[in-house]
DNA sequence: ATTATTTAAGAGTTTAATGTCTTTAATATA
DNA sequence: TATATTAAAGACATTAAACTCTTAAATAAT
């Protein structure tokens, strides 16, 4: 897999987020039940989210978690960075010790397109106008059944 | 990291054998050393190769393991295929249970071109060609030092 | 104040990838 | 035939990713 499970669970969420009752707090137990993700596994992610900033969370009765000014401008990049770290965008195909562009193996120049076109991919656009071209494209974020944009 | 170790490994393995005594058997023991691998998981890897008739292998003195015919026309893909399976070049981005391009996640699209984009990669000569380059540009396969491409 | 609701923190479990070790089978050479 | 050399096969061990469970801390409502 490209991604990391912890990852993908991040992006549904965000999406998820993004995509639903802006400015306030969504309970990780709704979002958990909504995308069809552990709750315990999910709370744990989304912790690295509020720990980089890209969520606000709040305890207690009504509290829960949203994405905050820094999340809506963010991109689905930054909620890999902030849950996997960067090293998926610096890291070298073969992983050879020691290696670099001066020196190198057959498959750098390549590697290093294929690289960002993956970091493109993600970087696209920000979560809230992902959240925009959802609602008008009816993109899918769940597992089948029960999803609406509102 | 996009591919597995055994995969990495056995891209490795294959441009060592693709560099070396075309024709000869390079016993395990030796590919190992040299690209500085675990001898028994190196072992374990060039089964997949071999059994999906990249390599050919020959037991007792003098033994060891070559590239086929099929192996030397083959590109890295081959490899990664017979190691790994199918799945990187297949699997969607999200993950999403019953998902489709009908009702797509916002990555769709995107990730069908970072896909061919992996593919690519690693179709684009095969193990033969490759050694030739090699030999002209001195790409490097193995950690630091102690490597002839002869 | 007490209780209920929610996230945070952290310990523990399971599963899959990675890596090691031992035994077996094939082959060459003496 | 006996011994050495090599890959194949499979059991075993370690590590990291994925997932679960329990307790603690914060907050709201009664
Ligand atoms: S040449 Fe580049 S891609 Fe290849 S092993 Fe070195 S750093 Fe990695
Ligand atoms: S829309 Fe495409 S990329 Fe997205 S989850 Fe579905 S199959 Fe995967």
């Amino acid at each position: 897999m490209l991604l990391s499970k912890s990852s993908v669970y991040g992006i549904r969420a965000s999406l998820y987020l993004a995509a639903h009752n802006r400015g306030q707090y969504n309970s990780i137990r709704e979002v958990s039940e909504e995308l069809d993700i552990s709750f315990h596994f999910l709370t744990k992610i989304l912790q690295n989210l509020t720990a980089d900033n890209l969520m606000e969370s709040y305890k207690g009765p009504n509290g829960g978690i949203r994405l905050s000014a820094k999340g809506r401008k963010a991109t689905l990049l930054d909620v890999v960075i902030a849950i996997d770290g960067p090293d998926l965008f610096v890291e070298c195909a073969l992983g050879l010790p020691g290696c670099g562009s001066s020196d190198p193996c057959p498959l750098h120049n390549n590697w290093a397109m294929v690289r960002e076109g993956i970091k493109d991919m993600l970087a696209r656009t920000t979560l809230e106008e992902m959240a925009k071209e959802g609602k008008a494209n009816k993109f899918r974020i769940t597992p089948d059944g029960h999803f609406s944009w509102q």
